[in-house]
DNA sequence: TATTTGCACTTGCAAAACGCAAGCAAATTT
DNA sequence: AAATTTGCTTGCGTTTTGCAAGTGCAAATA
């Protein structure tokens, strides 16, 4: 698995990273839970198959958007975490999420969020951001 | 082709949609060009399948990110355009640019699109979705 | 008017990616 | 010591992709 760069077009090597239908989904879940283990992310909604997950997770290693990390409770567990190249995802998350709030119907609770990001854009972010590399080692 | 949700996920939603490696560059030129014919989607860097380009441009009209129009000059062209929803997408678009601008190296022309972005990004959007809104018929 | 060219696709087929289920080794629990 | 949990890997059938060639209609050219 190597990375092939279909042009120098920010656009494109960004979706040749993580243009796909999972690796946004793991992003989110690391977002929302600062560390995620191999079975943390088969139990999301959008239930991905391990094989999948299991290659996803190496191509975002790869590409320094996250880490592996020894649990320091179980050897048998390993913890995922972004690295600060998958924090700064969060304004595209952001982005995405507020797109989805305009045309589609969100559950409750994301809306209650967004709320929060609609007050003040910039300073949420840099908040969450902070929240997130204080998980970071 | 029919629109199979995974779950109610606002980022799982928009990636159902335009979760790929391809329909964000057909965006991209849309947002560059206003409006481009097939053909002009063909001739782009990343060289996109013919039938892939079909499918991803009937699933964007078909989820009301673009339309199909009869070009003034030519029974033979069609041009496609962004509608409101896909317009919407600029605040993502500039997201992912900045977020490449960080982590490659972009050409020249496009660090001096992000140039102006930079300096005030509320302002770019606007004043980029009203000209984009204008070529909208 | 006949013919060639351009344009927007469609079709066929091999290769790659996906999705599901089962399997597996190491660690942990019982 | 046996059973369970955890993080994967493997096999295999299905779907999607990518490349090349083909099709039908409009428009330009001879």
């Amino acid at each position: 698995m190597d990375i092939k760069m279909r042009s120098d077009c920010p656009i494109s090597c960004s979706l040749d990273i993580w243009g796909d239908k999972w690796s946004l989904l793991i992003v989110r879940d690391l977002m929302f839970s600062k560390q995620c283990t191999y079975g943390d992310f088969l139990k999301s909604d959008e239930k991905i198959a391990t094989n999948i997950l299991a290659s996803r997770l190496q191509m975002l290693e790869m590409n320094g958007l996250i880490t592996k990390q020894d649990h320091p409770e179980s050897k048998a567990k390993v913890l995922y975490k972004l690295t600060q190249k998958g924090i700064d995802l969060l304004p595209i998350m952001i982005e995405i999420n507020l797109w989805a709030d305009k045309y589609f119907t969100l559950p409750a609770e994301r809306k209650e969020i967004l709320a929060e990001v609609k007050k003040d854009k910039e300073a949420f972010i840099k908040e969450k951001t902070i929240e997130l590399q204080r998980h970071t080692n």
